[in-house]
RNA sequence: GCGGGCGUAACUCAGUGGUAGAGUGACAGCCUUCCAAGCUGUACGUCGCCGGUUCGAAUCCGGUCGCCCGCUCCA
């Protein structure tokens, strides 16, 4: 992993954010050959899931999968994230322990004491934990030196527990009085103020995910466009959420970029197409150069799923930081209809969906129609993780090599398509390799950088294309001055083949699978 | 939030109280007909930051910030 990073900050990868004023945790910037990267997989997913979905693959049925664009706020009205349940669920207070080192919920712990006054000392458990409450109860009879009956015992559930009252309580996995700290909330929201007065009643969040914004907008979506269901909606932006622990490079950070689709069906068909999404989903990262052992697709058990969700799957990827386990890429999750649900009721808006393709067929040779929540399928995508996975997947070590390291970097994400070389600076070369520099650019200047450069060795140039991960050298030798062809170096076996230079552009069109 | 490790040039690292170093990379020139070759030269340092001890600190001490690992947490 160091030797990645290296890599990342050696060839304007990744850098670490505000770095000249010490960094700041959990932020990470990309570079030049990093920004480029980044929006070519942005890109392969708005066109593979956006302008058109799944490769034009049909889903359940046979029918074409249909979707449509939004672009919606980072930040939302307040009331938004009370009814998605993350003012409630992101702000859990916590309490350490400072003898353990645990960390514990404070909705979680329970406090048992006597009910004698004069007995000061409680003993903390955690609810619904056999072990802790037994050992509470043993040390409870320890410190009062006698057997205790249930009369004898006081369960405090809805403590408040300041310094003071903390300081009579042992910890679940102490020995000492005290040790636990007062409950701190860990606010996993961002907030900010609306307007210049900043006064609590203008407190915003900046959104932890951009699916909200999605059903938030639902209604306007199905009024406004002609979609019918089953249909999707794509958005794709940063969320925010203050992570307790930054960690593993770009991995969870703090400020992150989601591609997310909610895709809207009629509740009898939901599994399908979740079944329907969830593989496509891992076959998309599979097809950007994820294959093979390094890529899973795992189905969260049952007992995991929230209580709202039917199904979830994930798309998992072994980076080295993970080894040998897995961290998420995307998340593809059966929500059913609980978002559109709450937004329902939080904001007394209707959010039903009119069916007419359902319901009793009329004499007319109409359908009645039929009212519903759709059910929500949503396969939801880290697009910084993405674009770590595939920076772990490239990076290639071979000491054999020339170059020993290299980015394999699949042709479709690679930041620079193509480069462009006189073998020597002299006798026309430059010349002749800036005119085909020139056509490519032309033709290939919206798909990603092309360079050019006839400084150094030919060796040195190769070499930092590989880092670069730049999957076709084309150079000009003295070959080109009899018979009009140069060769085509490829970056991962290194090997070469002539071409002629008026096919240089169909060559690489077709290796970008353009 | 706790514990451990680390922080010196763009990168990898040496330097344990006395003038800031090496290799690689970058840049310029020469040379060079296919893989970081060779020669010459140039540029690049708040030694993470702040404070303390000392005649003198990259080096010792305290604090702080950041990165990595483990726990915890989180999806």
């Amino acid at each position: 992993m160091d030797a990645i990073m290296a890599l990342c900050k050696r060839r304007g990868f990744v850098y670490q954010a505000s770095e000249i004023y010490g960094g700041i945790n959990g932020f990470w910037d990309y570079g030049p050959l990093g920004s480029q990267l980044k929006k070519n997989l942005r890109d392969a997913w708005w066109q593979d899931m956006v302008l058109r979905p799944c490769w034009g693959k049909t889903g359940p049925g046979g029918r074409e999968v249909r979707c449509v664009p939004v672009e919606t706020c980072i930040i939302q009205h307040p009331k938004v994230w009370a009814a998605s349940g993350h003012v409630g669920g992101f702000n859990d207070p916590m309490m350490d322990c400072k003898e353990s080192k645990r960390r514990y919920r404070a909705d979680h712990l329970r406090y048992v004491k006597t009910t004698d006054p004069s007995e000061g000392r409680m003993f903390a458990f955690v609810e619904g934990d056999a072990d802790t409450f037994e050992e509470a109860l043993k040390r409870l009879g320890k410190y009062v030196k006698r057997t205790l009956g249930e009369g004898d015992l006081e369960i405090i559930t809805d403590a408040k527990p300041d310094g003071q009252f903390l300081a009579r309580v042992v910890g679940p996995h102490a020995k000492e009085a005290g040790t636990l700290t007062e409950p701190r909330a860990f606010n996993l929201m961002f907030k900010t103020y609306v307007g210049a007065t900043a006064t609590d009643d203008d407190v915003a969040y900046l959104r932890p995910e951009t699916a909200q914004g999605v059903f938030v907008q639902f209604k306007n979506v199905v009024d406004t466009t002609r979609v019918k269901v089953p249909f999707g909606i794509g958005n794709v932006g940063k969320s925010f959420r203050n992570e307790v622990t930054p960690r593993n490079f770009t991995f969870r950070s703090r400020e992150f970029e989601q591609m997310e689709l909610e895709f809207f069906c009629h509740p009898d068909e939901s599994m399908e197409w979740f079944t329907f999404w969830r593989e496509f989903r891992m076959a998309w990262w599979e097809s950007l150069g994820l294959a093979g052992e390094n890529l899973r697709l795992y189905d969260t058990p049952k007992k995991d799923l929230a209580h709202y969700s039917q199904a979830g799957s994930d798309v998992e990827y072994r980076f080295p930081f993970t080894y040998p386990g897995f961290g998420e890429l995307e998340g593809v999750a059966h929500r059913g209809n609980f978002d559109l649900t709450q937004h329902q009721q939080h904001s007394g808006a209707k959010m039903e969906y009119n069916d007419t393709e359902r319901g009793e067929l009329l004499p007319n040779g109409q359908r009645r129609g039929e009212r519903y929540l759709p059910h929500c399928i949503e396969p939801a995508a880290g697009l910084d993780r993405g674009v770590l996975a595939v920076l772990c997947e490239a990076y290639t070590k071979d000491e054999s090599r020339p170059s020993p390291e290299f980015m394999k970097i699949h042709p479709r994400l690679a930041p620079i398509k193509a480069a462009v070389f006189p073998l020597v600076a002299k006798d026309g070369m430059p010349e002749i390799a800036h005119k085909l520099h020139d056509e490519l650019l032309r033709r290939f200047w919206r798909e990603g950088l092309v360079e050019s450069d006839d400084k150094q060795t030919i060796g040195k140039r190769y070499a930092r294309m590989d880092e670069a991960g730049c999957p076709y050298c084309f150079t000009i030798d003295s070959d080109t001055l009899k018979d009009q062809t140069v060769t085509v170096r490829d970056r991962d076996t290194g090997g070469q083949q002539r071409i002629a230079i008026s096919h240089a552009a169909a060559f690489l069109s077709d290796k970008l699978g353009l």
